[in-house]
RNA sequence: CGGGGCAUAGCGCAGCCUGGUAGCGCAUCUGCUUUGGGAGCAGAGGGGCGGGAGUUCGAAUCUCUCUGCCCCGACCA
């Protein structure tokens, strides 16, 4: 491919309404344009690498012996009816009417096409076990895209389904499609960690995530050392403190702590360390009730276990300034679970703290030398927060350690959710009718993209793993305008190159060689080749690779075999 | 949906407070010079200021009202 006749659409400025490193690099390297909210264009370099990530994952997937289909992306409400999932998805669901007032919806996954698919088309053990898959858009209406096209509204996903006769089937598809992300995140080249997961919405019981690990990742990830035990945070329980809870030795005490709200505030003041205050959230209850929810100090609060208690209203959702100040009679800053006369869960850690320091519920006033029982009632102590860093994991695998990720894929075991309520069965080898159960596993193929860059980029712009580069390697020729057999020598490189199997950008635009160079290495291009009427002279190439702190002189002749034995050390 | 912000040329921005008929940098096009890290000079083209309504002799500037987009929180690949 040459410059000159492709839209390489590359920008110097950073666009202004992108935040992310990865979204302005994928505008500013000409992968995407924005239609609307969360609605993108992929432009031809974008593209590439959309299709190179597809490719790698198709050929995974047809190697695990599932079968490519595609289906559509508009769907019948009446199959979401039956699921009844056309009430509960809610606003996600991008929903409308055709000319004869019938009900659609944009598909955001594909369980109830294939089930409707599955059940009309399979009728015997003998077909089973099966698993489909498609690489296709998806929309979700998103309540907020963000961040390019890590959370799109409009978005291309790999998504796979398998149907089984029994639970042992799905258990070696799920093991079978395990090993296959871990083939299709290798050969991506990214650095990624599959976690235990919650299933959420879609169901099911079992389910693993994979995350590549970047800096910037929304989620929060914890494992262990010896690489037994890795989950997602949300799923991390902990433990009740085995420790005695140390007997009283102050007597409570009210302190003026006057402009003193936070938790840093509150120990400093008091000369202690966090891990010896009490917080105290304030959450929505059912109906109109509040719920206090205390934690040690320095601990951090669990959504996904505060929504499961039950007087806790789900989704969680924290009283608003106005309602503690109206209800509690103080502000936030001040709260604390001394006869606060709503119902309160405390954190399992706070069970074994005594002469313990919290709010007073009096503005400007805290209390020190706290203790349960004595002071205030024994609460319900139950597992509301997140582990910290270096506390031993669930079942003694070591110290925990904790890392942000992107989710990129998610694989799910999901028994018979679908296959019961849309009555899918077949016949088993005795002629009795089975309902199938069902497994389905997703990877987000324009996540990925986003995800890569997250992962791999410097000041310069994207580092592509090699595998999913929209390019092998750049040619950048210096001042070819001036000198026929540098064009010549150009040219015969470049045809080379090709047809030694290599997809070539050639850089055959008039530009000064800073131009050139910028672009090619905001491109994120592996490999690049400076030709020059110099170094044709010398029978040399420049040769630098996209993360080299500098470039070398190699002999002409060998310089496609060492970009090959590069790429492909063995 | 709650909170905050923005909307002026392809991109990044100024002008708005104190109304007088739109400007800067980059990009684009032409010419000359230049050519190993985003060149220099000269010239050119391009927008009527998100939409609508209002106030006014006159609105990018003031008022009202939509709409779109971005950021922070609850969802997910």
């Amino acid at each position: 491919m040459e410059t000159a006749q492709r839209l390489l659409a590359t920008q110097r400025q950073i666009p202004a309404d992108a935040e992310t490193v990865s979204h302005q690099l994928m505008l500013r390297a000409g992968l995407i344009r924005q239609l609307a909210s969360g609605v993108y264009t992929w432009l031809p370099t974008g593209l590439k690498v959309l299709r190179n990530i597809e490719q790698i994952v198709r050929e995974e997937m047809d190697a695990a012996k599932a079968q490519e289909i595609l289906m559509p992306g508009v769907q019948p409400a009446e199959l979401w009816e039956e699921t009844g999932r056309w009430d509960q998805f809610g606003p996600e669901l991008l929903r409308f009417s055709d000319r004869h007032d019938r009900g659609f919806c944009l598909g955001p996954t594909h369980e109830e096409v294939i089930t409707d698919l599955v059940r009309s088309e399979i009728r015997s053990y003998k077909q089973l076990p099966a698993i489909f898959y498609q690489i296709q858009t998806k929309f979700r209406d998103e309540i907020r895209p963000r961040f390019g096209v890590m959370r799109s509204r409009e978005f291309i996903m790999k998504d796979a389904y398998s149907f089984h006769l029994d639970e042992k089937s799905l258990q070696e598809t799920y093991e079978v499609m395990y090993q296959t992300y871990e083939k299709i995140f290798d050969r991506l080249g990214l650095e990624y960690r599959a976690v235990v997961a919650d299933s959420g919405n879609i169901g099911g019981d079992t389910s693993h995530e994979f995350h590549v690990l970047a800096e910037s990742g929304e989620d929060q990830i914890v494992f262990t050392n010896n690489g037994n035990f890795a989950a997602n945070m949300e799923m991390v329980a902990t433990q009740m403190p085995s420790a005695q809870r140390p007997s009283p030795e102050a007597s409570i005490e009210k302190v003026s702590t006057p402009g003193k709200h936070s938790i840093s505030e509150v120990s400093t003041f008091f000369s202690v360390s966090e891990d010896k205050t009490l917080k105290t959230l304030i959450v929505h209850g059912e109906k109109d009730s509040l719920v206090g929810i205390v934690l040690r100090g320095d601990h951090e609060l669990n959504r996904v276990k505060a929504e499961r208690l039950d007087k806790v209203r789900s989704p969680l959702k924290f009283a608003s300034a106005e309602i503690i100040s109206k209800e509690l009679k103080c502000d936030v800053g001040s709260i604390g679970p001394v006869k606060l006369n709503i119902p309160v869960y405390a954190d399992y850690s706070t069970s074994v703290m005594s002469d313990f320091i919290c709010g007073a519920n009096e503005n400007g006033f805290h209390y020190k030398g706290v203790n349960w029982g004595r002071d205030l009632p024994e609460p319900d102590f139950v597992d509301l927060r997140n582990i910290s860093q270096g506390e031993p994991s669930p079942g003694d695998n070591g110290p925990v350690k904790i890392a942000r990720g992107i989710e990129v894929g998610h694989i799910f075991q999901l028994g018979t959710k679908y296959s019961e309520s849309m009555k899918v069965s077949c016949l088993d080898e005795n002629g009795k009718s089975i309902t199938l159960i069902m497994g389905c596993y997703g990877i987000g193929i324009s996540r990925i993209v986003a995800a890569a860059i997250e992962q791999n980029h410097d000041d310069r712009g994207i580092v592509w793993p090699k595998s999913i580069a929209p390019y092998d390697l750049a040619i950048v020729p210096i001042n070819m305008h001036k000198s026929k057999r540098l064009y010549d020598s150009v040219m015969e490189l470049y045809q080379q190159a090709k047809a030694a199997g290599f997809d070539v950008l050639l850089d055959n635009r008039k530009e000064r060689p800073g131009v050139m160079f910028a672009d090619m290495e905001l491109l994120g291009i592996p490999h690049r080749i400076v030709l020059s009427d110099k170094a044709l002279d010398a029978g040399t190439v420049e040769y630098k690779g996209r993360s080299d702190a500098e470039s070398r002189d190699l002999p002409r002749d060998d310089i496609l075999a060492f970009i090959r034995d590069r790429n492909d050390p063995d």
